[in-house]
DNA sequence: TTAGATTGTTAGCACTAACTAACATTATGA
DNA sequence: TCATAATGTTAGTTAGTGCTAACAATCTAA
């Protein structure tokens, strides 16, 4: 991205995004915003107003979001090893893209409302993992179970490996992609009518 | 815990855990950490010496430990789901009983000195459940996989059950002992010979 | 070329925070 | 009972933070 062709909203919302991301909202003032965003830190407020209202504006602009529905429409092909690896691309796509975000409003409970964006892709992906696992056993194409628990079983494996790569310091030298290629034959075995 | 026994140090500790696990490290100040505790802000630096001195002794003092070798050995019963069941709940007291120190160090990097504390547990974690599962397919109770991708892989999907309900809202009405229940099922099946 | 928009600079407000000094008061243990 | 330790109170230092006002300078579009 050539910052030479961005406006100065632009630059100041992505110098934020990366300062947070790294020190905490806290632990940034809007003076080193500024700076990093090579604009005065009057300019910053005339644009924005507030800090907080800075990072609004920033999520508003920046968050990833995709149609998940769309996704699963165009893509589901009820095959459980098929599917469950395209589901977890799909999801570490969308939290890697908003990795950023998610580290800035996950750490502060001050940002709590404008968490609240944040659990949209969750909730939605639990719904369509809950839909699929039901009308998968309906195609007998997997053993009989509960749902929700399938899914909420999935979600938190991924998210507990997104979680430990966004804090630092990993535990393993094996790759996400050869946990989560294994994992899915769990899946696969393990929910195998 | 009755606080008309406890010294002026320990309700100092108890008070800056309790409020920076809801606030965050710089979210509170030493004279909110003081008035909580019911002392002078003059104490907390008499007896400190600084805020983040104040906080290095509280995770010395606080931060549960167990001798995770000698549960395994004592506990050990070689039947995969008895076992993971057994480990699965070590685990969650563990983290459980951290889970304000844990919340308090994740959040701002500015702590990452003491929170390398907090990585001996998941390190010593991760070997016992690896070396674990190697003797288990040495024993020919678990097909032959690697087994530290399956140890990561339990790890992870403990850690993600662990930070989502570290992190406010849930999105699921589910237990969490009936999602590990259920998920501890589908390992003993993935991994049966 | 010029009017209007935008930004930079300088100075500042109001407030907070971590921390310290000095003296008074209270608690504690011998 | 009393010396010592510990704490409370008052006042303060140093530094920083979010934010604003007023005026000068620069940019942009007509």
């Amino acid at each position: 991205m050539n910052t030479l062709t961005l406006d100065n909203k632009s630059k100041l919302m992505l110098a934020a995004i990366d300062l947070m991301a790294e020190k905490g909202y806290k632990g940034v003032s809007t003076k080193e915003i500024a700076a990093a965003a090579g604009v005065s830190e009057m300019t910053l407020f005339r644009n924005f107003g507030s800090k907080k209202s800075l990072l609004e504006q920033a999520v508003e602009r920046y968050h990833y979001s995709l149609e998940m529905e769309t996704l699963f429409e165009e893509n589901i092909k009820w095959d459980l090893r098929l599917d469950l690896l395209m589901i977890c691309q799909m999801y570490h796509e969308i939290m890697q893209r908003n990795r950023k975000l998610f580290i800035i409003v996950l750490s502060d409970n001050e940002l709590a409302d404008i968490r609240g964006k944040a659990d949209k892709h969750p909730r939605k992906l639990l719904k369509l993992l809950t839909d699929y696992f039901n009308e998968m056993q309906s195609k007998n194409k997997m053993l009989s179970t509960d749902a929700e628990t399938q899914a909420i079983t999935f979600m938190w494996l991924n998210y507990g490996a997104f979680i430990s790569q966004l804090f630092g310091a990993s535990i393993s030298n094996i790759s996400l992609q050869n946990v989560m290629n294994s994992s899915i034959e769990l899946f696969v075995r393990g929910l195998a009518p």
